[in-house]
DNA sequence: TTAATTGCAAACAATTTGCCTGTTA
DNA sequence: TAACAGGCAAATTGTTTGCAATTAA
């Protein structure tokens, strides 16, 4: 499942000349079935699950390799460690509810159209960017129903 | 000058009890003149210039301190240091040349609107937010000359 | 075969902490 | 003077790197 960053990675390493290994194998089918957002170290835990000779190291050269290859997306999401996930999907932002932590994805094309034109007015592209409201329920009024995802 | 701060902070010592000492003064000094967004070692240094004997533990305990009291904001940019700046000054957010590591700061009303309107459709209200945009230089076209401080 | 890759441990960089002395209220 | 702070160095944490052994192509 998810081939395509499986055929991503296989072209990237043709062309590199870099070899598919199992250790890489294993560490981008654990970040391609991740749903959430995990760490190097959380990503060590659950490819050791599968490969319990997998070195710490081989996740962090793997995930810097993956995400020059623009396979891989990193967040640095404020506490120290680098979080990934794959480029694949469809782009999105956060609204997090600080009392409860819970992360509500969400996209604007328009804040999207926005940030466009105001890195164009400074002379700039956009790399990436990102864009995380920190949010409490409203007192009143009721809350849309929502599918939300942890970290 | 930027007395506000500096009252502030006068405040919330004699609130929590906590002492205004010396490398105290100084590490607020730095941090209300600062134009820029120092980390954590250059903070230490510019603090150093004015006393020597200021220890780099110092000032990571000042400027916990600080922003716990909510007189610094924090950033993490992505490259592994945390960034301060004066929370006193009018919201904004930051373009960062990804090139050069040089911060824009900018300001978007729409923006601003528009989250307001996403966390309340999601049934919420704001409580802060985070917008930063990773920026190289268009290729082409000239850049907007521009006042850009240093990160 | 052989250059790329890995595991391991040591190295690093940013930040935190323990401890004992110095200082402020 | 008594509790809070600071200096210093050691400890932690996340990440990177050197190197000899291993492995994919």
């Amino acid at each position: 499942m998810n081939s395509k960053l499986d055929e991503e990675f296989e072209r990237v390493c043709r062309d590199k000349g870099l070899r598919l290994t199992g250790p890489r194998r294993v560490i981008l089918n654990v970040l391609t079935k991740a749903t959430d957002h995990p760490d190097a170290i959380e990503v060590h835990r659950r490819a050791s699950l599968i490969d319990p000779g997998i070195a710490i190291a081989t996740v962090y050269r793997t995930v810097r390799l993956l995400e020059d290859s623009g396979i891989l997306e990193s967040h640095a999401f404020g506490d120290g460690r680098t979080r990934y996930e794959p480029a694949d999907r469809e782009h999105h932002d956060h609204l997090i509810n600080i009392e409860t932590g819970d992360v509500i994805e969400f996209r604007s094309d328009e804040i999207e159209r926005l940030q466009e034109e105001i890195a164009r007015a400074h002379g700039f592209e956009i790399v990436s960017h990102r864009f995380e409201i920190f949010v409490k329920p409203l007192k009143t009024g009721k809350r849309k129903k929502e599918s939300r995802s942890k970290r």
